[in-house]
DNA sequence: GCCGTTTTCGGCCCGACTGTTTTCAGTCG
């Protein structure tokens, strides 16, 4: 999909370029839109273009299309090394500072000659800057602290990491002043469960009066580096962890559910159901769902009320990006995806057997206290040493364990005996045959060789009748590794042809949202799994749950939905075959 | 740039905040 990217990242920067240069907004938006859709194709763009599936997508007309399949034959599109002589392409990545947008530097590059970042930051610290029109001493100040911050805060951080960040400042906000909070959750990307964050959005529903001293407890969280905003219905700190700003916004409890709606997003999302309430007569707001021509309230308190006055379906959180999701809602056709509750046990976790800190008991109970009713423990097997990985003997003396704990707890929950053998360079197993056949379940994954094409390597485990799953398909870990090459479409093949299931794993978010949806299209079977090395790690199935639901998946397609019954068969069917 | 049972031309989401402004431009989400 490193193509998609590309073109992707062309028409970012032919919009901004465009800002720049003040053209027509609207193509800049279309410029934008297109950039998007091209971000979230669930296929490669050539795959796109041949099966018809880009002539379907609004928002791509004949003169994308043809950049598209100029960038496809020649490398490059004509227009965008046009425009690129125009500008001081340099400049424009200083966009990403807050409060710095295309006007700023457009001022900044014909009144000083400005072209470099090195420029414009000598331009602010030497007070050039604030002598020009529309500047001055206060905003040269925030656009310096803007600067500092944006070099703190450049990289976006994975969700797994995020997510409990969100809910620590949830957690203080009610112990402080819950006794004021009618309502209070994570807006935003934390909400839909993106793969990468960027800041925090927390939404409170609170009688008007209490506001202010809502407010005052969220600037006093005790572990922030800035207080950037302190009103009364928003203000924002700056977290000291990853240096993330989180938003707090308060609403009247009649507003919640715009409130929430609008707060979530995503931005395309939104825009979109606005033109939507506009052909209907209708308007949106964060405040409600007002008659335009009368300017009656119709609505607001719940999201439920908004989507259903603008004729569509209930569009959950995590597939809210206008990639489809909304005109699919429009015919009532949004599938159920799959939930939490529907989740039956986790089929990946580790124990200090290998690298993990907890004993097989202590996991054990965990998984008896989160309700499930199945779980798999699946330690390392011997090539991967730095994580104590286990010989064919220690297994032997695993599985007696196992059985121990099984007369404690078998009444409970049911304990596979399971493993994550190591897939070797050439593609066999790191343990025989004769000793994977005594593991109720197994999961192979690759655990070396991160920069080469590893397509074949994962195909031939695949072919191997114990094997049942493929651990973090990619090898990536967000925020920290790339993923190496992989031919995803023919490993998903491989997997429907061998009945071999791809892992969601929630510590890595490998796969993403975007694998998921392919796989779901092609009905390959998914395992939700932690992944877990301690007991405080097994929470993170929701991440992967997540995860799924952005890549629309139902329950039928996640194979830890369904009874112990059906994994069984899933094992035994392909070990007949 | 895209799009169309009220349009093939003339529209294109909405509101808040900030700073530099006497009514608005720029930025953000």
């Amino acid at each position: 999909m490193d193509k998609n990217k590309q073109l992707a990242q062309i028409f970012e920067r032919m919009a901004d370029i465009l800002e720049f240069l003040g053209d027509n907004p609207f193509r800049i938006r279309t410029y934008r839109r297109v950039a998007k859709i091209l971000e979230n194709l669930p296929m490669d763009i050539e795959t796109a273009l041949e099966s018809g599936y880009i002539y379907k997508i609004k928002g791509i007309g004949g003169s994308t299309l043809a950049k598209i399949e100029e960038f496809l034959k020649t490398g490059t599109v004509r227009k965008y090394e046009e425009l690129k002589k125009k500008v001081p392409l340099e400049l424009l990545e200083l966009t990403e500072i807050p409060g710095v947008g295309p006007k700023t530097l457009k001022t900044a590059y014909e009144k000083l000659g400005i072209k470099t970042k090195e420029e414009f930051i000598k331009a602010l610290k030497d007070g050039s800057l604030a002598k020009l029109p529309g500047f001055g001493a206060k905003k040269v100040e925030k656009l310096l602290k803007g600067f500092e911050l944006w070099q703190k805060s450049q990289e976006r951080i994975p969700l797994i990491t995020a997510y409990p960040l969100a809910q620590r400042v949830l957690e203080y906000l009610k112990t402080t002043v819950g006794e004021y909070i009618e309502k209070i959750t994570v807006a935003g990307s934390v909400r839909r469960m993106k793969e990468t964050i960027r800041d925090f959005d927390i939404l409170v529903s609170a009688k008007r009066e209490y506001w202010r001293k809502i407010h005052d407890a969220f600037v006093s969280f005790p572990d922030i580096e800035d207080i950037q905003l302190h009103g009364e219905t928003k203000s924002t700190i700056l977290l000291k962890e990853y240096k993330r700003q989180c938003d707090l916004r308060t609403v009247e409890p009649d507003s919640w559910g715009s409130a929430l709606q609008y707060f979530t997003g995503s931005k395309y999302h939104n825009i979109k159901l606005r033109e939507i309430a506009k052909e209907k007569g209708l308007k949106i707001s964060e405040y409600g769902i007002y008659d335009a021509k009368t300017g009656k309230r119709l609505g607001g308190k719940t999201e439920e009320e908004i989507y259903t006055l603008l004729g569509m379906q209930y569009i959950p959180p995590e597939i809210r990006e206008n990639t489809g999701e909304i005109e699919l809602a429009l015919e009532g056709k949004i599938p159920k995806l799959v939930e939490y509750t529907d989740l039956r046990g986790d089929l990946h976790m580790h124990t200090n057997w290998s690298d993990g800190i907890n004993t097989i008991e202590e996991m054990v109970k965990a998984c008896i206290q989160l309700g499930y009713e199945y779980m798999a423990i699946s330690d390392h097997s011997q090539s991967s040493r730095v994580a104590n990985g286990l010989t064919p003997e220690r297994f032997k003396k695993q599985k007696e364990e196992i059985e121990r704990v099984r007369k404690l707890y078998g009444d409970k929950i049911e304990i596979l005996w399971s493993v994550e053998v190591d897939i070797l360079p050439d593609g066999s197993l790191d343990l025989p045959d004769e000793v994977l056949r005594e593991f109720d379940f197994v999961t192979a994954s690759v655990h070396s060789g991160f920069n080469r094409d590893n397509t074949e390597r994962i195909i031939k485990a695949m072919e191997n009748p114990y094997v049942n799953l493929v651990g973090h398909p990619f090898g990536k870990q967000y925020g920290y590794r790339e993923g190496y090459p992989l031919d995803f479409e023919k490993v998903l093949e491989k997997a429907k042809e061998t009945d071999t299931a791809l892992e969601i794993n929630s510590q890595r978010e490998d796969l993403d949202s975007q694998h998921i949806k392919l796989a779901v299209e092609k009905r390959v079977k998914l395992v939700i799994n932690s992944d877990a090395h301690s007991v405080a790690q097994l929470w993170s199935v929701k991440i992967g749950l997540g995860l799924a639901r952005r890549g629309w998946a139902k329950r039928e397609d996640i194979l830890n939905t369904q009874p112990i019954g059906v994994i069984r068969d899933f094992v035994r069917s392909k070990r007949g075959k």
